[in-house]
RNA sequence: GCCGGGAUGGCGAAAUCGGUAGACGCGACGGACUCAAAAUCCGUUGUCCGCAAGGACGUGGGGGUUCGAGUCCCCCUCCCGGUACCA
């Protein structure tokens, strides 16, 4: 079984855009050239619907989200049925609904239970507009605005769940190294994670973490947080127990190391820059050998990934499964009484007190504690989207189930996923989270492997006139009217021909004109009388041609190998060839040829063309003659003739090659080149 | 600032291992068909010199390695994306 997944769309209300069309007529070509490979071929597709941006959609147009989902992911079907993609509709999934999310909180309950989800008081981003608490990685900007509305966000301490991801880095790191991934993705997402080998040392009782052990005797001060009550005093220095000043500096982040930083200005930027700002002594103190560096600190190691903040203070997520009991504190709800369903309320508009509105649903916030069958009150956060989308693929083979989040059976034959059409913008969260959770089920015992995506490729961003398409420049480009005016083949076509799928591209309607005129011309090719031809080594190299296009996600060239081809196509056999190389591409066009050759449906289900191999090899090659590095003609050669006789050969067509006692040197690569160095006269 | 990715004809791009740069498409030009146009088909199309044969130059700029560099190495410029004092 060959697992072809794309991420799945969040069902905006602009309906379908044509990136998602590039994206996805590349991972759909693929899905179907593996099933004309032999493959069985798995590729579902579904809808990220709950979240803060349908949410804030819903408030503007002031449409209930439940309604508005409906709408949405009803366009976004359609639209995507248009495309012909071989999407496996009867296992979709839609996050917004019970049956899914019920699921979502069986996980958090699992994740509780094992000590990785908590409750704690913590700092945390607050987006005045949105009104909620948001994940650090939801804001932009240094942090200082909302990523969805780009209002500038506030800090407060609030108490908030939790999830421990950070008990995971070291092996979200190291798992890394395993995975066939874009280099820069496996960079981007280990930056993220940030692991840094270091020291603990104190100064007296404050501790700072620092990377550079041996610069201890030149520090001549301690940086800790705006705020922190050890700024004004000193602290006596671990080496010479002399007074060392505290001082409060804005560089100093509260939340990474052990917030609070040694001073080394003579070895360090920003330490030298707030030394000179405020007139404190460089030292140039000699440093210190390892040995000596230990001897006074404890090795350390520290991340830049916190833990993961999941609680919303917002109506359109699944309510996080936690009951509050005053005697036995936050108890997960029980399996048998999920999901916790989101209660229908009026008005879902966030209260702005900190609090979710499903607070104001009183009758549903009270409830009786699962243990002690005392009062208590249910949470009133919803839970971040992100944790919808860390087990969607998961969900996917299993979805009918309505008693397992996922069957052990299904989940053996079809995970992990073979192949994973990702964007770049996913590899510090989505990606990241997705592994997490899957890392914690597999050490629960409730998923056979580690890793989620051992196969990742990130997809290019299409961009018209040279630029990212957005309103604001008004170059959006609908795939409805183009589907309406030439047909979906042609837009996946123009699309796929634009550029290789995973560098991204231009879209232009030269290209749109182009594929409609190819595939104009294909019909008027495989639809004539037969004839003879091309020969069986053309149809074979074309084949293998476009074959290793698509493997390489190629898609242009794949097209361009076909329009070469095309001319040439006259016999009924390499019509069947032509239509079936064609499948992957323009789906719809090649099912309708397939069938015009009397041949039964469906193209799609055809196998792939095979071709004798030794077809490949060329009977003739034409190879290039260098004199002192230049080209100056080019011979053709049987592909394994020998040295003597393409010198002979080379001799006879290229006047310019120098007689053999002119020639200093010659190199000859059997089928590729023949390279003659002269030498001048002695 | 740092980390990625990129820069190739008029335009989108190709070149998979260091071996004929520009496949394929668009556009342009010329021709066929047509009363005419559209559509379609055929041909030409990197730049420069030349009647031609042929030659010179040419993959953002400069240097290098090599018989041979779009491809490898060093330095620089610009564009796009990510990231932000992580000790």
């Amino acid at each position: 079984m060959f697992f072809n997944l794309v991420e799945f769309p969040y069902p905006s209300a602009e309906g379908l855009h044509v990136g998602h069309v590039f994206k996805y007529s590349g991972v759909d070509a693929y899905g179907r050239y593996h099933r004309m490979r032999g493959r069985q071929v798995f590729q579902p597709i579904g809808f990220d619907a709950f979240g803060i941006h349908t949410e804030n959609y819903a408030l503007k147009v002031g449409e209930h989200p439940a309604q508005l989902t409906a709408r949405t992911t009803r366009r976004f079907r359609e639209q995507l049925s248009r495309m012909g993609g071989a999407w496996d509709w009867s296992r979709s999934v839609d996050t917004s609904r019970p049956e899914y999310y019920r699921w979502t909180q069986w996980i958090l309950v699992r994740l509780f239970e094992a000590g990785l989800m908590y409750q704690a008081e913590a700092p945390v981003v607050w987006c005045p507009a949105c009104l909620t608490v948001l994940a650090r990685e939801q804001t932009e900007r240094d942090g200082t605005v909302c990523e969805r509305c780009d209002t500038p966000v506030t800090e407060r301490v609030m108490t908030q769940w939790f999830l421990r991801i950070t008990a995971y880095a070291d092996r979200l790191d190291a798992g890394l190294d395993r995975l066939d991934w874009p280099d820069r993705a496996r960079r981007s997402q280990r930056r993220w994670i940030g692991r840094s080998e270091g020291w603990e040392i104190d100064f007296g009782d404050l501790t700072v973490f620092t990377t550079r052990p041996d610069t201890l005797p030149a520090v001549t001060f301690i940086a800790v947080p705006d705020g922190h009550p050890a700024a004004g005093g000193t602290r006596p220095h671990p080496l010479t127990a002399a007074p060392v000043p505290v001082f409060a500096a804005d560089y100093v982040v509260e939340s990474y190391g052990t917030g609070a930083v040694m001073g080394v200005p003579a070895h360090d930027e920003r330490d030298a820059r707030f030394a000179a700002e405020h007139g404190i002594a460089v030292s140039h103190a000699p440093l210190l050998d390892a040995a000596a560096a230990a001897a006074v600190g404890r090795p350390a190691v520290r991340y830049r990934l916190r833990d993961w903040l999941i609680s919303r203070q917002r109506y359109w997520g699944p309510p996080i499964p936690i009951v509050h009991c005053a005697g036995c504190g936050p108890v997960a709800v029980p399996d048998a009484d999920l999901p916790v369903l989101l209660p229908q309320v009026e008005d879902f508009r966030p209260a702005g007190t900190g609090q979710s509105p499903l607070a104001a649903a009183e009758e549903w916030v009270r409830t009786t504690c699962p243990r002690c069958a005392g009062p208590a009150r249910r949470e009133t956060d919803v839970s971040d989207a992100f944790v919808d989308s860390s087990w969607y693929f998961l969900r996917y083979p299993s979805s009918e189930f309505d008693d397992r989040p996922w069957d052990r059976e299904r989940t053996r034959r079809i995970l992990p996923v073979d192949f994973y059409a990702g964007g770049g913008e996913h590899v510090q969260r989505h990606h990241l989270y997705a592994r997490f959770v899957t890392m914690a089920l597999h050490d629960l015992g409730l998923v056979p492997f580690e890793e989620p995506f051992p196969h990742i490729r990130i997809g290019g961003l299409i961009v018209r006139d040279g630029a990212k398409m957005s309103k604001s420049r008004g170059n959006v480009v609908t795939p409805d009217d183009y589907v309406a005016r030439s047909g979906s083949d042609v837009l996946r076509g123009a699309l796929m021909f634009a550029a290789p799928w995973e560098q991204g591209g231009e879209f232009s309607d030269d290209a749109v004109a182009g594929i409609e005129r190819f595939l104009a011309r294909t019909w008027r090719v495989i639809t004539a009388a037969d004839g003879a031809g091309p020969d069986p080594a053309t149809l074979a190299r074309a084949t293998h041609a476009v074959s290793d296009a698509i493997e390489r996600l190629s898609f242009n060239v794949g097209l361009a190998r076909l329009m070469e081809l095309l001319p040439s196509v006259r016999s009924a056999e390499a019509k069947r060839v032509f239509v079936r190389l064609l499948a992957p591409f323009a789906p719809h066009l090649a099912e309708e040829l397939w069938h015009r050759l009397g041949e039964p449906f469906s193209v799609h289900t055809q196998a792939w063309p095979v071709f004798d191999s030794s077809l490949l090899l060329s009977r003739e090659v034409e190879i290039p003659v260098q004199v002192d590095g230049r080209v100056r003609g080019t011979v053709v050669v049987a592909p394994d003739a020998g040295r003597d006789e393409v010198v002979l050969a080379a001799r006879r067509a290229v006047t310019t090659v120098p007689p053999e006692e002119r020639t200093a040197r010659l190199v000859f690569v059997p089928g590729r080149v023949i390279s003659f160095v002269s030498r001048g006269d002695p």
